[in-house]
DNA sequence: CCTGTTAATGCGAATTATTCGCAAATGTCA
DNA sequence: TGACATTTGCGAATAATTCGCATTAACAGG
């Protein structure tokens, strides 16, 4: 009965990110989308928020709020974190970004794709790795449905390793 | 800053857990499984971790760290609430017990149950529905097993409304 | 049944991600 | 432009979880 251990820095990982051959993300298209979105629910467009969204929709990876407080820095070098929380909050509940709550860590975000993945976290390495495609999201679609609910998010981390 | 290094035993969660017919589940056919799980992973089968487990399988429902430990204190009223973390998280590593991370709460935790099964929040009502049948899980597996994957466990939270 | 080794516990303090309270600033709409 | 509700910045507060360390106890091997 071999025990395999792994140390697994849950803190920081550099994260590296593996995406699927299909990746799109369109920060200028975004942008006018955004001011419609936060309009429509009654909130202001700010500048803060803009920021968040900006720097957000440049990452190709998951930064917590410390990492993305440090890049939004660059842009606007008053804004304090309780905004970045507050903005990231705000964006989550009109359905612009997604918050990734990992083990033992701090929350990460990352803009709501325009075509839905899920993340699977390597064991042995720490990597978060991206799940193409929609099959998941479309069996969970056909199950609450059945229940007779309307999903509005999901989140779903999966545990795995290499076989 | 300082780095916090967490260690996962990553030893293959037990293929079957023994538990009664329905979803109630029996301490007693569990308890020399965990025992053994335990002690396969090099672990000590101590009155502590007995007495979380009892509790945990006796509950249908899921419960945080406080109502657990004000429970668990009915069998053991020497045991520090620091045991019960540190049990839920060696009982997770060894896969008998799912953590349940939800928004802005407390973790939540359950026995790992035979039939797998995932989660929905009802927006409105805030309630935790138990999705039945193994079909998501099926899916995820599938996906992870093109990626390379072999699963380890998952964590998923729908957030839904009622149609 | 002992005994040594070492993992596990209890306690309370420490950590730290996140939120809060409030005064000041600012987006929005008429 | 002016009114006013929302949002921000700041620093303090909160609260879930972990940590340090002395003490206890599980269990493997005599």
């Amino acid at each position: 009965m071999q025990l395999i251990m792994t140390c697994i820095n849950l803190r920081k990982p550099p994260c590296s990110l593996k995406v699927g051959p299909d990746k799109m993300v369109n920060t200028l298209n975004n942008e006018p989308d955004f001011k419609q979105v936060l309009r429509d629910a009654g909130l202001r467009v700010t500048p803060q928020r803009a920021s968040v969204i900006t720097i957000l929709s440049e990452t190709d990876d998951h930064p917590n709020v410390e990492e993305l407080y440090e890049k939004v820095r660059k842009l606007d070098d008053t804004i304090s974190v309780a905004t970045v929380y507050r903005t990231l909050s705000v964006l989550e509940n009109v359905g612009l970004v997604r918050k990734l709550v990992l083990n033992d860590a701090p929350a990460r975000y990352e803009m709501m794709p325009p075509t839905n993945h899920d993340h699977l976290v390597d064991l042995e390495s720490g990597e978060l790795v991206e799940i193409p495609g929609t099959d998941i999201a479309d069996v969970m679609n056909r199950v609450a449905s059945e229940l007779g609910y309307e999903i509005v998010s999901h989140h779903t981390v999966i545990r795995a390793r290499k076989r």
